[in-house]
DNA sequence: CGGGATCCTTGACGATACTG
DNA sequence: CAGTATCGTCAAGGATCCCG
C-alpha cells in the first residue's frame, strides 16, 4: 500500500495500523503468540506471503521485535495494541458480526485462551465441544497446569459435552448474549454429570471485550 | 476489500476503520468539513469514485449521515474519531513524517483552520507564505469574522511575508519543532512591520496533536 | 518451523468523460 | 456541486512449490 502524502498524525498512524491484517496481527501477539505459525493459526485466512511483509513492516515501524525466534511487541508495539483494544470496544457498541464471521475453530481458540485457569476443575476434565450443523469437534483438556485444545479425538473418556451453534457461543463468549438466554433456547446445551454441568460457568471465561458489550436479546444477537 | 472472516471486535472494528482512506475521511469531518468537495480538497491524493466509495460504507456502518446537503458524523462515528486521535496521538510519539509526506497546501489549510480566532488583529491584515522551494505562495487574509485562505494573488497590500521550507512550517504547526529554532535556523523568517512579527506566534495555533509530539533538535526533527 | 520465490488472479484504484 | 459510468492499469494478495 502506497503512503497518504500527508505529514498528519492520523495518516501517518494510519500507515501502520490501517494495512490490512495489522490489527489482527497485534492482537495475536498480544494475546502472548509468538511464534510465526502461531500467529497465522489465529488468522487462518491471511497468507504465510502476506504475513511475512506484515510483520517486517511492522518491524521496520518499531511496534514489534524479533527476540529468541519469537515476535514481540515492542514498548509503541504495546501502545499500539491499546488503540486496537479501543477500536474493539468501539466495535462492541457499534457493530455486529456477519453470519459469515463465525467460525468454530476460532472461538475455541479463545476458550482455550481465556480459561479461568483459577477455576479448572482439580483433577482433568475432558470437554467435548459439538457443532453439529458444521460437522465439527473440539476436544478440550482441562488440566490446571496446561489445559490443550485437539482437534482429533485422542480417545479420552469425556467428562461433559458441550453442542452448540458457533453463532450462539461465539455470541456468549464475546459478552453480547447471556448463557442463561442460550441454554434456554437450546442454542447451547450441556450434558454430563451435575457437577461438571454447573461448574461450566466457571471456567468459561468470557473475552476481555465482554464488558463493552451491548446484551441483546437472542434473536436480534446476530445481524441479519 | 473483503472482510476478515473474524466475529473478533478487533477485526470488526478494523472492517471499517481500517480501509483504506477512512481515518482521513474521519479526520475532515472532524474538523468540521461537510461538502462532499470540501472533504476531497482536504485528501487531495484520493479520487472521488474512492471517496463516494467510502462516504456510502460508511453510512452504511453508521459512522455519517447525509444531512442538508452535507455528512454529519455520528455518535457512533464521534466515538470513532476518538479512536483515530488516539491513532494520531501514537504517532506523534512514536514515527516521523516522511519527506514525501509534506504539502504546502495542505499545511496552509490546517494552519488557516487552526488559527487562533480570538488572536487575529483587529484590522484586515494579509500575510503571504512563500514557499521558494516549491515556487508557490499562499495568501492568509485575516479577518476576525472570517479568514481566508487564497491559492491566487489578489492584488492585496502584504502586512506580513512568511518564507519558509514547507517541512519546517509543518512541523513547527505539528509542535514536533519549536518556532524558534525554526526562526534562528533561517528555516522560517517573517518580514513585516515590528508589530505583525512579534504577534504571528499568537495568531498561529498549533495542530490538536501538538501535546503529543516529542520535540526534537531541528536536525533530528525531518527523518531521513 | 519459518520462510523465499514464482505465478497468476482479482479487484482496488486513478483517470476521464458525462450528467441531473 | 456531487456525483455516475466506464475503462485501463497495476499492485496486493492467494496458491503453490521449494528450501535451509
Amino acid at each position: 500500500m502506497l503512503g497518504y502524502g500527508q505529514a498528519c498524525p492520523v495518516s501517518l498512524g494510519a500507515e501502520v495500523f490501517g494495512e490490512r491484517w495489522t490489527p489482527l496481527i497485534l492482537r495475536e501477539l498480544a494475546k502472548g503468540w509468538h511464534r510465526f505459525n502461531e500467529i497465522q493459526a489465529g488468522i487462518p485466512r491471511m497468507s504465510q506471503s502476506v504475513l511475512v511483509k506484515r510483520l517486517r513492516w511492522l518491524e521496520r515501524n518499531g511496534v514489534l521485535e524479533r527476540r529468541a525466534g519469537g515476535y514481540h511487541l515492542t514498548q509503541a508495539g504495546l501502545e499500539l495494541w491499546e488503540v486496537a483494544e479501543r477500536l474493539g470496544a468501539w466495535s462492541q457498541r457499534w457493530l455486529e458480526p456477519k453470519p459469515a464471521d463465525f467460525d468454530p475453530y476460532l472461538v475455541m481458540r479463545w476458550i482455550h485462551l481465556h480459561l479461568r485457569r483459577e477455576a479448572l476443575p482439580q483433577r482433568r476434565a475432558v470437554v467435548r465441544f459439538d457443532f453439529p450443523r458444521r460437522h465439527k469437534s473440539y476436544w478440550l483438556v482441562l488440566e490446571v497446569g496446561d489445559p490443550d485444545l485437539c482437534l482429533v479425538d485422542h480417545g479420552f473418556q469425556i467428562d461433559l459435552v458441550v453442542t452448540a451453534d458457533v453463532e450462539a457461543l461465539t455470541l456468549v463468549y464475546l459478552g453480547r448474549q447471556s448463557l442463561d438466554s442460550a441454554l434456554s433456547n437450546g442454542s447451547i446445551e450441556l450434558e454430563g454429570p451435575r457437577e461438571m454441568v454447573s461448574r461450566f460457568p466457571h471456567w468459561f471465561g468470557l473475552s476481555g471485550f465482554a464488558k463493552y458489550a451491548i446484551r441483546r436479546p437472542p434473536e436480534l444477537a446476530l445481524a441479519k
